[in-house]
DNA sequence: CCTCGTGGTTCGGTGAACGAACTTCGATCA
DNA sequence: TGATCGAAGTTCGTTCACCGAACCACGAGG
């Protein structure tokens, strides 16, 4: 199997959780699928992970559920989250947050906002403003407020430099 | 380092994160923690991770501030989730969760309850009696209902085999 | 027909993880 | 006192996943 050489007779949702999302690169590529990144050259470049790895999660994960693949307009294949894929979010949200929390400097961080009312989403994934807890399709990401360190050029890097509801297929040109 | 090979330049809490807590075994270290594992001889024996491995894996959640280091009694050494530690309940919980859903047949699933109210954790997080969010220190792990596969017959693997709360030290003897 | 971009595959090198053997140290036992 | 034991590592040779660079097949555009 492509797993990360599995977690033998660890009979626990975690350990199964983490033999589907927990090699190098996978929850990377997850996040991004959720900022509306579709394509393998978009994933390649945003992320800098070689090729053959690259590959191998994404067919790893659409054998898994986790995303499915379409060929997209103009021949090129596309790959988006399903269901499952996308009921990662809490996950996601929950690691993001905690990173935000201990290492990111006040101004550097993402805020993710609930299309609905405008709110803010809070640490424990609820909105500050009306307290439901927003799945992913009704969050927005926005841009760092900061300055950027290195300002990267690849078509993911611009886009996530304006604000963009999650899920929706980034512009590449 | 002794980070999976850094994500560099990703400016995301996500990335960061992946970095302390994305290695193999890390989570499964960090879930036994919450179990009550205290002891190297523990984690050792009931995850199967080489004894290098775990050595460099709990002095590097050492050095992050996520474990810490106390000379139990015996002299024997003893590790436990510090404050930033616990913090990451929530991210542990949403992928068990997950895992749970997708890959754990109903009779295997370990049942967390609320030490308070009695009621039974759901999967966001929420007590499905008084619909709290507990903190892990006011939850207890209930052992499977359905056959065991292999009995395993380490101290924390039979420990685990009756209702327990988190964060307390198992009784290894 | 030639070129370019996309989505790969192949390949040699490197570093991390693996299991087994060995070491150190304090407590226990004869 | 000397022998034994277990806990907590360290060392070591092998294996395996990840890495970057090069190569390849295919379709679109000129």
């Amino acid at each position: 199997m492509a797993l990360p050489r599995e977690y033998l007779d660890q009979e626990c949702g975690l350990a199964r959780s983490l033999e589907i999302v927990g090699e190098r690169w996978t929850l990377l590529i997850i996040r991004d699928a959720f900022y509306g990144v579709s394509r393998f050259s978009d994933f390649r470049d945003h992320l800098g992970v070689p090729r053959a790895v690259l590959t191998e999660r994404l067919n790893f994960l659409i054998d898994e559920g986790v995303l499915e693949r379409t060929a997209g307009a103009s021949g090129r294949d596309e790959y988006a989250l399903t269901d499952k894929g996308k009921r990662l979010w809490p996950a996601m949200w929950a690691l993001l947050s905690w990173g935000n929390d201990f290492y990111m400097p006040k101004g550097r961080k993402r805020r993710f906002t609930h299309n609905g009312c405008g709110g803010t989403l809070s640490a424990d994934g609820s909105c500050d403003s009306c307290g439901a807890a927003p799945s992913p399709d009704e969050l927005s990401i926005h841009p760092q407020t900061g300055k950027h360190r290195t300002a990267k050029v690849d078509p993911v890097s611009v886009a996530l430099r304006s604000a963009h509801p999650l899920l929706t297929p980034i512009g590449t040109g």
